[in-house]
DNA sequence: GCAAATTTTGACCGTTTGGACAAACGTTAA
DNA sequence: TTAACGTTTGTCCAAACGGTCAAAATTTGC
């Protein structure tokens, strides 16, 4: 598992390449990675393509950054859930916590639907290495729990699957979410309601 | 409420438009809006670049016909909820629909998911005003129903949108769906599998 | 303060893209 | 047969795109 060593960066390096990072988030997220064009986000970090270009040696490998990291991130609520713990309140904090990336992260959210939805070219091996087996090792959590009759029983995978489509799809569809609403209901406090309900529907 | 009165067309310009849309769909589906270019659409329709943009004025022209068709399949199954049929049955037979569309009509999934993660430019005024006002109606009846002690009491809006993300999420996120799940469950048998827990979530 | 290293810029290039157009081809109906 | 109409094609264009490059400007280490 030796990857390529991480080369050595001075202090602007590290920094302008965050700047593009954030920018590119912006951007990918919105347009996805064909739609995005290098200018709009070197226009975004308030510097120059060739600049830009400097910093990342092309468009390919600003996108790769950023899903790297991505899965990070994604995976890590997920991670979080204990099988020494009880039940009901490890379920009830993974739904918190994806509910909580999904109003505090809503940019992530939607740069992996995007890459999802076009087949996911280039995360595929990770989905179906690391995200398959830590998903394995969860769902054999969960249907421990219950057999213990400590949660409902049902499909863990699929469960797993519902509190995915249900959380990301305040991130993912929000303008749908806020059209329907409307102003009073779609306000701010449409992530506690959803959060509320989400429980209700896992755990009730 | 006049919309410009339909051109006639030839036998022709019919089959012609159709074999572009179905093209169309493939293409955007997989690309998204700003991902496909016209040659490709062409290409899979197996005609040449001017001799598509003889049928379609424009990608756009292209894009508005199948989003305009995509809302009417869209929206059927949420109206043909019943309020004088048995809760139960009708909320069962909504998931049924919604889960047969996954597994039937995916491109259409994917289509309408890109064009609601770049913002829903081109239908957030449907999404405010039609899609709205059914959701308001639809959701006046299941609440009646949870008051009626018919189903278990939760909110009616967020009970829509967990139905959608969920039923949605296999044709969305089908790739990830079938790396995780692998070759053994991951099969045709899915969406039956899907179905039924989904049955048991809303319902139990 | 200065030389080396790093950062930024403007000008440029080949390719792709959306779209225009006129000419050619096919069809139909008087 | 032929004129009118519908369809298809090859060619072309301007803009947008991803990316390069050498030179200028700036920062850094001594």
């Amino acid at each position: 598992m030796d990857r390529p060593a991480a080369p050595k960066r001075t202090r602007i390096q590290r920094e302008k390449r965050e700047l593009i990072r954030e920018a590119a988030l912006e951007v990918f997220a919105q347009h996805g990675f064909r739609g995005s064009t290098i200018d709009q986000i070197a226009d975004a970090a308030g510097m120059s393509k060739p600049n830009l270009l400097y910093y990342f040696k092309n468009k390919e490998a600003i996108f790769a950054t950023l899903i790297q990291r991505l899965l990070e991130t994604w995976l890590a609520p997920l991670r979080a859930m204990d099988e020494a713990g009880d039940p009901q309140t490890e379920i009830r904090s993974y739904i918190r916590r994806k509910m909580e990336m999904a109003r505090d992260f809503p940019r992530e959210s939607r740069l992996f639907a995007n890459e999802i939805l076009q087949g996911a070219p280039r995360i595929l091996p990770t989905l179906e290495g690391e995200l398959k087996a830590l998903v394995d090792e969860k769902a054999a959590v969960i249907a421990h729990w219950m057999r213990d009759g400590k949660l409902k029983t049902s499909d863990p995978y699929h469960f797993i699957f519902a509190i995915w489509a249900t959380t990301q799809h305040y991130a993912d569809f929000d303008v749908q979410v806020r059209a329907v609403l409307g102003d009073k209901r779609g306000g701010e406090g449409r992530f506690e309601d959803a959060a509320r309900f989400l429980e209700g529907l896992f755990l009730g």
